[in-house]
RNA sequence: UGGCGAGUGGCCUAAUGGUAAGGCACCUGACUCUGGAUCAGGGGAUUGAAGGUUCGAGUCCUUCCUCGCCAGCCA
């Protein structure tokens, strides 16, 4: 027994306080949900939430969650598909145990149900096609026709059922239809087709069958089989909810699922469906179902966001019934916190700028002690090599610095993290004027970052030294879509895309820690953002992809063109 | 002119007839060897509209408006 109404971070839920006041009340002894994609496409962050709520709610409620794939139609459905889902569903930190099941293992099941119905009027097989099914059908605004061989006997549908099991007949010749009501305002109770000839070889039952299940037929009769309680599902299946009631009530089922519905998932700055995802892929702008750049499972993985803070945006955002659409910055958010917490820190310069340091004895190397997370004292410390010459960040010198730039500039002193205070004392520029190298004196008395003299510094910047450091690629990712509502006021969505989602740097320097970093395993480069190796990293080349920035005021304030005000 | 559903600060979500709460975002300040993190504070809502019931309405009733989904032998 269990009446808590809440999640563990105490957050509720309308579906929550159902399956609450449900087991409160004894109508069910447990919760028993399920997940049940469609094996034709990859997962993505809609589906995360999905998943969590489900998952979650069994993992609450002291219940089961199964994975179930809705494999009724072999047409689009693959093996790698499946594989691909367990992958993502187990990364994304669930277990389904025992419980994966498949519909298509009810298929014989199903199929005894059908002819049920057929026994007892409520189903007969229509000859029509499907082009006249249509037409029949009606519109939103006028009925539906009933077809002429609604009313053939019941003999005779089961001998034609039976034959179109059996393959006598081409595919969309014939289809077995629920005898419901043609006449109903809601389209899906004009009699909808629940068997449908596809000569096709399924995955998982080979040829066995040429007939198979549409998804109205299947769904809840497996949620039936499989003792789910609370069948949860997306607002856009409401209208099949009395269909769905209509079947269990008209079958012989062992148990008496419910059905209920809440907000998919959507994200500004990106686009969630699978036919917009399918074509993203396939036409080349993005290099695959992985690339970090698309909103799956595998990508947002690739991209280097932890499943942890996948499961605290689902949290986040809540369950409703109310369509809304979430900023992507609460994603960023979740992903940020959790980073910020696990990540250990390292020392990575993308675009370099050299710093001699004059007054630095040549061929000297001292190790600074640089702590790998401070968010984690237990993370521990690790050695960093400085010497004469330096790389630092070309965004951290201005030659001319407006008021608001705290970093070096001529004249100016500045701390270089866990090593010394520098002074800029000269420019050197080549012949194009482009500044090539900064020359720089460095106070020996701060050794470690701080002065005895207790002045101050308004900066502190990361360094490498050049003869230690390593070269890296780095891949810079920003949103996909430029417009937060990708293909709005009738634009294609694909002229709203970021040219910039994806920038490729070579010649980057990482700090020698970070020459062996298992892959998607997250760093923080310090003061520029979460990095991970991406798996196209070679044994001496490596490759980052960039998770997150870290949060810039002052890229904030370039932004905002604010930097010269007072 | 059909059926179903939804409208609460910029975004998401809560309040289960008792006087609008939280997260994200934004702004300020403190602190800081990451312009990060953290901490403290702040602005911002005539709850889609109009009526009605009630001592009292975001919640109940009526009418209206807006938005979403449905006419696959997809799921």
């Amino acid at each position: 027994m269990n009446d808590q109404t809440t999640s563990p971070s105490g957050r509720s839920d309308f579906i929550r306080e159902i399956v609450a006041a449900d087991l409160r009340e004894g109508r069910h002894e447990a919760v028993v949900t399920r997940f049940p994609p469609e094996p034709n496409g990859y997962l993505h962050i809609g589906h995360a939430k999905s998943i969590c709520l489900n998952f979650g709610i069994a993992r609450e409620f002291d219940g089961r969650c199964h994975l179930r794939f809705d494999d009724t139609n072999p047409v689009k459905e693959e093996q790698e598909y499946i594989d691909a889902i367990e992958a993502d569903v187990r990364w994304l930190g669930f277990d389904w145990g025992e419980h994966l099941y498949f519909a298509s293992d009810y298929f014989e099941q199903l199929y005894d149900w059908a002819c049920h119905l057929v026994k007892n009027g409520k189903a007969y097989v229509d000859d029509l096609s499907a082009d006249e099914i249509r037409e029949h059908r009606g519109t939103l605004t006028e009925p539906g026709r009933e077809s002429p061989w609604r009313d053939r006997p019941a003999e005779e549908s089961l001998d034609l059922l039976e034959r179109m099991r059996a393959g006598e007949f081409p595919d969309g010749s014939r289809v077995l239809r629920a005898r419901i009501d043609m006449s109903s305002g809601n389209i899906n109770l004009r009699d909808p087709v629940l068997y449908r000839i596809l000569h096709s070889a399924h995955p998982r039952t080979g040829d066995a069958w040429c007939i198979y299940p549409t998804y109205d037929f299947a769904h809840g009769q497996s949620d039936a089989i499989e003792g789910i309680t609370h069948s949860i599902c997306t607002l856009e299946f409401q209208d099949h909810r009395p269909l769905y009631d209509w079947l269990i009530e008209n079958l012989p089922v062992p148990s008496r699922p419910r059905q209920y519905e809440f907000a998919r998932l959507n994200l500004t700055h990106t686009v969630l469906s699978k036919r917009t995802l399918m074509r993203l892929v396939n036409d080349g702008h993005v290099r695959g179902w992985d690339d970090p750049r698309m909103p799956t499972l595998t990508g947002l993985r690739r991209r280097g966001f932890p499943a942890e803070g996948i499961r605290d945006f689902a949290n986040a955002v809540g369950v409703a019934k109310n369509e809304g659409v979430v900023e992507v910055g609460v994603l960023e958010h979740a992903v940020r916190d959790v980073l910020n917490r696990q990540a250990l820190r390292r020392f990575a310069v993308l675009n370099p700028l050299k710093v001699v340091i004059e007054n630095y004895p040549e061929g000297q190397v001292e190790e600074m002690e640089a702590v790998n997370n401070p968010e984690d004292p237990s993370a521990g410390t690790r050695p960093v090599p400085f010497t004469r010459e330096l790389w630092i960040e070309r965004d951290d010198f201005m030659e001319e610095p407006p008021r608001k730039f705290f970093r070096l500039a001529p004249g100016r002193e500045v701390r270089l993290r866990y090593a010394y205070f520098i002074t800029c004392r000269e420019v050197v520029k080549d012949g194009e004027g482009e500044i090539v190298e900064l020359k720089c004196t460095y106070d020996p008395e701060t050794r470690g970052g701080d002065a005895p003299d207790g002045r101050r510094v308004k900066a502190t910047l990361h360094w490498l030294s050049t003869a230690h450091a390593l070269n890296a690629e780095v891949r810079l990712y920003d949103h996909l879509f430029r417009e937060p509502y990708p293909g709005s006021d009738g634009r294609d969505a694909f002229e709203d895309l970021n040219p910039e989602s994806e920038t490729v740097l070579h010649d980057c320097f990482i700090e020698p820690a970070l020459a062996e970093l298992p892959t998607g395993e997250a760093v923080q480069f310090e003061r520029l953002g979460y990095f991970c190796p991406d798996p196209d990293s070679a044994p001496d080349a490596p490759v980052f992809n960039r998770t997150l920035t870290l949060r810039d005021t002052w890229a904030k304030l370039q932004a905002q063109g604010k930097q010269d005000k007072a």
